[in-house]
DNA sequence: TCAAACCTTTTGTGATCACAAAAGGTTTGA
DNA sequence: TCAAACCTTTTGTGATCACAAAAGGTTTGA
């Protein structure tokens, strides 16, 4: 049974700064967003607190927010799991990225000065660079930071926290499809991105993050790997 | 001092199949959508505990998930507060709320049902009912109800409780502005809506769900009240 | 008069405990 | 053999307490 298979949980050192509710809800994050808790696994505020070493009370906070934020669902019964996906909604949660991002990227246009250009395509390059070492996670996590050092240009954002809650329910899936790829053909449009910038272009802007997140998650749209992971065949 | 004001917060009375978790988050959600609680107002755990009544856990729970949504703010040094509105965030709520809910309605339409079409009657008579009687409170949550059915027509919806959280960020202030006029002219594009779903036809669908949300917001957008409610002048 | 120093009160965080309900085994009985 | 009845263990919820840090007064001293 799923449920009974070892935690298997990166924990990483807490900072003084952060309380330890902060740092339990970042771990759990990675760990979701990394898939290393598996699709339908069934969490327990005890055995957490066990596996991370702490009080159940910052457990508890932490997998409260989490499920708020869709991150984990909340069963009738109270059993907190990370959800399964289904093709459906797959489907629904990518769409919804690129209505709501190529959105945020022509509101926050007027806001992206110099500076902000610069940092963006810092950005650019050091994905570049991970993609050439074939590092997937950090690949991964500065292709989120370029998306995110766009929409925060525009210093009424509200939408960001909306992104993402998107890339949180879909990262567990996209990690494991990512790890079953041999070949990552993964190429960006992101020059097309900084190019509209330039030209302080919404439309051709819109078009280019469409296209960008379109293409960056169809790699695990394919037939076999949708069978593969979802709903069901996640048991161990 | 606006923090020491008293807090008059609506207790609804709690079902024995709720926790009490729940109710709490109900009755403060309730509480801030309707403008009970002033923006700028700092909630204290036990000050609310007092007010309801409750121990200090299922207030710490509810606050905490209050502020994941965002109808709360948390500060650096941990106060929780209903956040203050400005003209700008009031614009980008509002555009973000159009971006998504015409989106939501588009991606329903192949969903929706003579049944679920007759439901959407049905709430449509109710807020014009409410509408004569001038009961505000009800034409809201009536609306709400309406565009609600209509969104989640579709089974695999990911976008409503995005789409609530902007509700519950724009609700305060809208609620504000509304008990400020001394006469609602609104009238709402839902025949519109209707007709477009009844012909099938997603992108009238979308212009009308667009132009209703425009329409329904725009008396608050009026430079008097938005001056009157914007940032400072909360203060008692 | 007024800011610095000090003290008191209030605050959120985190730990611990009790308890009812759910989950999960085990025994029973035909 | 197998479902019903029973019992044990595990679970989330809610209450309570301790404590450090923040907030908010008050006193001090020039």
């Amino acid at each position: 049974m799923n449920n009974h298979s070892p935690l298997d949980i990166t924990l990483t050192d807490r900072k003084d700064c952060v309380t330890i509710t902060e740092w339990v809800y970042e771990v759990l994050r990675n760990a979701v967003m990394c898939g290393q808790i598996l699709p339908g696994r069934s969490l327990t505020i005890r055995e957490l607190a066990g596996a991370l070493n702490v009080s159940p009370m910052p457990i508890r906070e932490a997998l409260k927010k989490l499920s708020t934020e869709r991150a984990l669902e909340v069963r009738e019964n109270r059993r907190i799991l990370v959800p399964k996906m289904t093709a459906m909604k797959f489907n629904e949660l990518c769409d919804a990225r690129i209505v709501l991002e190529s959105h945020a990227a022509a509101r926050a246009l007027p806001y992206i000065n110099d500076d902000i250009l610069e940092e963006l395509k810092t950005l650019d390059s050091e994905i570049d660079n991970a993609r050439n070492m074939k590092n997937v996670e950090a690949t991964i996590q500065n292709n989120q930071a370029f998306h995110r050092q766009l929409y925060s240009a525009n210093p009424h954002q509200v939408s960001l926290p909306l992104i993402e809650s998107l890339w949180l329910q879909l990262g567990p899936f996209l990690r494991l499809a990512n790890s079953q790829l041999k070949e990552h053909y993964i190429i960006d449009r992101h020059q097309e991105a900084l190019q509209a910038i330039k030209n302080k272009d919404a439309l051709s802007l819109q078009l280019a993050i469409a296209a960008d997140i379109r293409e960056g998650v169809a790699f695990a749209g394919t037939l076999e790997l949708l069978h593969q992971f979802i709903a069901e065949p996640y048991i161990y």
